[in-house]
DNA sequence: TTGTACGCGTTATCAC
DNA sequence: GTGATAACGCGTACAA
């Protein structure tokens, strides 16, 4: 009578319920219980009220790992990523985690480093191991082709974040960097700036190309020269768009705006300009890239482009999480300029 | 003589081997491999080398599913956290998965909204749904015992990460806010300040608590007068750092000095000041805490108190996986000052 | 529409 | 020391 798990008196307290003692409770068969979980449509409704009704009485829920070994997949799916950035993945936490709300799914976050040498043959421990649903990959590591491969070869589902059209449709969620990045400094221009000065990001990464490149069109689309002298490379660091800062000032005559490829840098830019008493915005308009906190919080309140990226993780978890339909959630997104007070016309 | 999950032809690309491929392989039954997995003393040398080396050869990796199963518990760590602010968050990421590196464990995050009336519902829900090993819990919402007393019913180890003792030792790991904050306050009043205002954070955050007891503890102990003008409280967030600025520059005399509970708020006290043109340090010190990467990003650089974020979530996380051992991970970290260029002697 | 029997990959029991 | 055999909790053929 007594079947497996089963335990009749009520002194063993209950280290949660399982399917069968749903099934003996409501007196149907292990598998009826299944399909009422599942959603089996051939179900008659009696029954299938009955059964709820003793899930909910015994508080009964499915077992994750139960559920993965028999369906030889999990409901994990991983965030890899390289800090780009905090307030980043953060924020692309949270779009994941507004995809995922009530599902059964849960996100597992995997930071790499990408300057070591076997970060590749972590990244395929760490896969192998954990046997993930699927993963989302966050720039700049998202830019790594030979990763992709790596989950392909290991069937482990991927969806990349990028600043550009990096794979098909399917695994690929992309803001427009370069149109984004155009559209600024269009803004500088017409606002009667003609020296303007680029801080670059670093060399290898997709999103510093991306961005320059808008710079690049911009400035020739209005014929406006843009010698080496007003362009100066970062790192995507405070410090090192301080240093580019410094360089640029250098020329002659000297930039009456900047545009730096993200907000830590153009926050070190702003810190240079201080320094020489080089006020912003009145003798230096600056824009920088990313809207994170800091944008608003330094003095002048900085001018800068965001990029939606909650919705973007959204729909990458959405992608990731229903391959069939991955096409139709949106792969790209356009960024905005966020005005604030630190461009204002030249001198 | 084919087992299970055996495929003799090599034309099937094995999605995986199993633990019945190397028993097979290796001519030994599947136990045996077992216990070379889990290192269990009492075998033959020889055995466990043939073993060892089919692992090896055939890449084989636990399925950590089936283990979960059969153990009746994963090795899946939740983090729980409500966005105290981007960077500790992931500072606290980083320090776990330093302790979790080369095991098994994995890192799942779970951000919560402490306003909502079901959070504990929801919580509950996560936890009976993934069944995880533990879960870390970062302020505020350490702060809630009833979050602490839902982990214990549900049998879910549990360590809170807090500015104070506000559990048992093998449950807490604590900065003593109060003390860096009294020395904090100390390193002003020696300077020779004498009129100090306090930004204190929100009501029902025990680190809010904890900071204002270490500012007035210190004010009191040099016999400084701390009335309600030189108290205003913020809620943790930049603008209403700005806010509270505001009413303390209202102050008669005005503080020479001001130190803010953490630095977003330090960095609107500093946007106050430079709108009134009250010049920061010349004028006014300012100290915060945190040690957020804005403080050192804005002008000038501000001093703050750095607590040992890193260390402290390693020693969390090791205290969540080794439960028996938990006692030895110290419990107590020290946070100090990082002095910058935000205070100088009153003018 | 519902139930039976078995598989998923691992660990635990208890013989040998 | 080692190996059958039975759990663990759930899903799927296939039969009823």
């Amino acid at each position: 009578m007594a079947l497996s798990g089963g335990r009749e008196n009520g002194r063993t307290r209950d280290p949660q319920p399982t399917i069968n003692d749903v099934a003996r409770v409501a007196g149907v068969s292990k598998k009826t219980v299944s399909r009422v979980i599942n959603r089996s449509p051939l179900l008659n409704e009696e029954t299938r009220k009955k059964v709820e009704s003793v899930i909910a009485e015994l508080g009964y829920v499915p077992n994750p790992q139960a559920r993965a070994l028999a369906l030889r997949r999990n409901f994990l799916i991983g965030l890899l990523h390289d800090n780009p950035n905090a307030q980043m993945v953060l924020n692309f936490q949270e779009g994941v985690l507004e995809a995922i709300r009530d599902t059964e799914f849960a996100l597992v976050v995997r930071p790499v480093d990408r300057h070591s040498p076997d970060m590749l043959e972590d990244v395929r421990k760490f896969l192998e191991q954990q046997r993930l649903f699927g993963v989302l990959l966050l720039p700049p590591i998202s830019e790594n082709d030979a990763l992709a491969e790596l989950c392909r070869e290991l069937g482990c589902g991927y969806v990349r974040m990028g600043s550009a059209q990096l794979d098909d449709d399917s695994h690929i969620v992309a803001s427009n960097d370069r149109d984004a990045v155009r559209a600024a400094t269009e803004y500088l221009i017409e606002l009667g700036h003609r020296r303007i000065g680029l801080v670059a990001g670093p060399d290898g990464f997709r999103s510093a190309r991306e961005r320059q490149e808008g710079f690049l069109e911009a400035m020739a689309k209005h014929g406006l020269a843009c010698g080496p002298e007003l362009i100066a490379r970062g790192s995507y660091t405070f410090e090192t768009g301080r240093a580019a800062a410094e360089r640029l000032f250098e020329a002659n005559p000297r930039p009456t705006a900047i545009f730096a490829s993200n907000d830590e840098m153009a926050a070190g830019v702003l810190q240079a300009a201080r320094q020489r008493e080089i006020s912003v915005p009145e003798e230096l308009s600056l824009i920088g890239f990313d809207d994170t906190p800091i944008a608003a919080h330094i003095w002048p309140p900085m001018t800068t482009v965001r990029w939606p990226i909650v919705s973007m993780a959204r729909a990458a978890a959405l992608k990731l999480i229903h391959p069939l339909d991955a096409e139709k959630q949106p792969a790209h997104f356009l960024s905005d300029l966020v005005r604030r007070a630190s461009v204002a016309p030249p001198p």
